[in-house]
DNA sequence: TACCTCTGGTGACTCTGTCACCGTGTCTCA
DNA sequence: TGAGACACGGTGACAGAGTCACCAGAGGTA
C-alpha cells in the first residue's frame, strides 16, 4: 500500500459533507469518525462510527459508484490514517489481497449494522432504542457523558422526547440524571428493556 | 465461474429465513427476490428487491462474516440463476475479476439504498414515504396493483394507517381506490409530496 | 454584573401507529 | 346454492412518538 498518503485531522474536523466529491479512501489507524445523516428539518441521525482498523464506507460507495457523499463525517477523536487517492483505489483493491479482505469484511460488517439500524428504527419502540444507546455509551464507572440532544441523534428521535423518557427512566430508578451526565443505576433492567418489542 | 450450479425456484418459495445457514451465493439471471425484516410484533418491512444482474447481499454478509441470515427472502417472480457454494465463494471472488466487480458494484448500490431507507424511515414523514412507494409501484397504465397490507410493509408502517392516509389522498383527488388496485390521478402532486419533509 | 449560549423541563399540541371490530367480496365445497 | 372460511379494507378509540414554543438554570466571558 505504498500509494497511500499519511493523513491526520483534529477532533471536530468535518471530513465530508453531502454533495462533496470524494478525495480518496481512508483507512483509519487512530481516532474515531462519526457519520450522520441530516434531514431537511435539521434533525440528525447517527449512522455509524468508524474505529481504528476499519475503513470509511461512505467513501467506498462514492468511489465504486462514482457518486458524491450522501452523509456527513465528523472527527470525534483526533484522527490518523492512510489515504488512498480516489484514482488509485480500484487498483489497490485489485492488487493488495489483505486490503481487499479488510474492505470486504468492513463492508459486510457495516451492512449488518445498517440492517440492525433499520430494524431498530422501523420495528422497535423508543424505550428499547434509548436503553440500547445508553448501554452502548456507558463507561467503566457506570456513567454516560452526553447531552439529551446527542442522545436524540443516536436514537433517531427528538430532544424533547428523550428528556421525557429519560425522566421516566429516572422515576423508575433505572438511571439518575446529573449535571455531568447520566448515571446508570440498573443495568439489568435496562438490558431487559432494550430487548423488548 | 465453472463452479457455479444452476439454480431455479418458483414464485412464493422462501429462499432463506432468519437464523438459517447460508448455502451459497446466488447470482440472479431471471426473476425477483423480495428481502424483508419481520419484527417480533409480526410487523414486516421490505428491505430491498434483488433483480437480474444483481447479487443477493444477505448472502454476501453471511458468507464474509460467517453468520446466519438476519432477514427473510421470498421469490416474487420465478427464479433462475447461478449458485456458488459457500465454500468456494471467496475463491471465485479472488480469481474472477468480472465477478468481483459485479459484487462490489452491487454492494455499493445496496449500501446507498440502505442509507436511503434509513433516511426515509428516520427523517421523512409518512405521506412522503407513501407517495414515494406509490410512484415506484405504478405501472404504465397508471395503476398500482397491491394491497394496503403490502403498502404497509413497503412504508414500514401499519395497515390501518395506510388505509387512512390513502383515503385522505383519495379525498384530495391524488388517487382513486378501486377493487383491482389504486389508480394514480395526480402524479405531479404525488411527486411533490414525496419530496417533502 | 450583565449578557450570552448551551442545556434541559414542560404544556399543549400533531402525527403516527395499534387494536378491536365490522362489512364486503370471493372462493370452495358439500 | 347456501354456509363457512378467508382476505381485504373501513373506522372509532386509544396509545405511543415527536414537535413547537417557551421557560429556567448553569457556565463562560467581557
Amino acid at each position: 500500500m505504498s500509494i497511500a498518503r499519511k493523513f491526520a485531522a483534529p477532533k471536530g474536523t468535518i471530513l465530508f459533507s453531502p454533495g462533496q466529491e470524494c478525495p480518496g479512501f481512508l483507512v483509519l489507524k487512530q481516532g474515531c469518525i462519526k457519520v450522520t445523516l441530516t434531514g431537511s428539518s435539521g434533525r440528525e441521525v447517527v449512522l455509524y462510527r468508524v474505529q481504528p482498523g476499519e475503513v470509511c464506507l461512505q467513501t467506498f460507495t462514492c468511489l465504486i459508484e462514482d457518486q458524491t457523499y450522501a452523509a456527513e463525517g465528523v472527527v470525534e477523536e483526533d484522527l490518523q490514517g492512510d489515504l488512498i487517492p480516489a484514482g488509485q483505489f480500484r487498483q489497490v483493491l485489485e492488487q493488495d489481497e489483505a486490503f481487499r479482505n479488510t474492505v470486504l469484511t468492513s463492508v459486510a460488517l457495516r451492512f449488518s449494522e445498517y440492517q440492525q439500524l433499520i430494524e431498530d428504527v422501523a420495528l422497535t419502540g423508543f424505550d428499547a432504542r434509548l436503553a440500547k444507546v445508553l448501554l452502548r455509551l456507558v463507561d467503566a464507572t457506570g456513567m454516560v457523558h452526553t447531552t439529551h440532544t446527542a442522545l436524540a441523534a443516536e436514537t433517531a428521535s427528538g430532544r424533547a422526547y428523550v428528556s421525557r423518557r429519560l425522566a421516566e427512566f429516572a422515576r423508575r430508578g433505572l438511571v439518575e440524571q446529573r449535571t455531568d451526565g447520566i448515571r446508570i443505576c440498573n443495568l439489568n433492567e435496562l438490558a431487559r428493556i432494550s430487548e423488548q418489542k
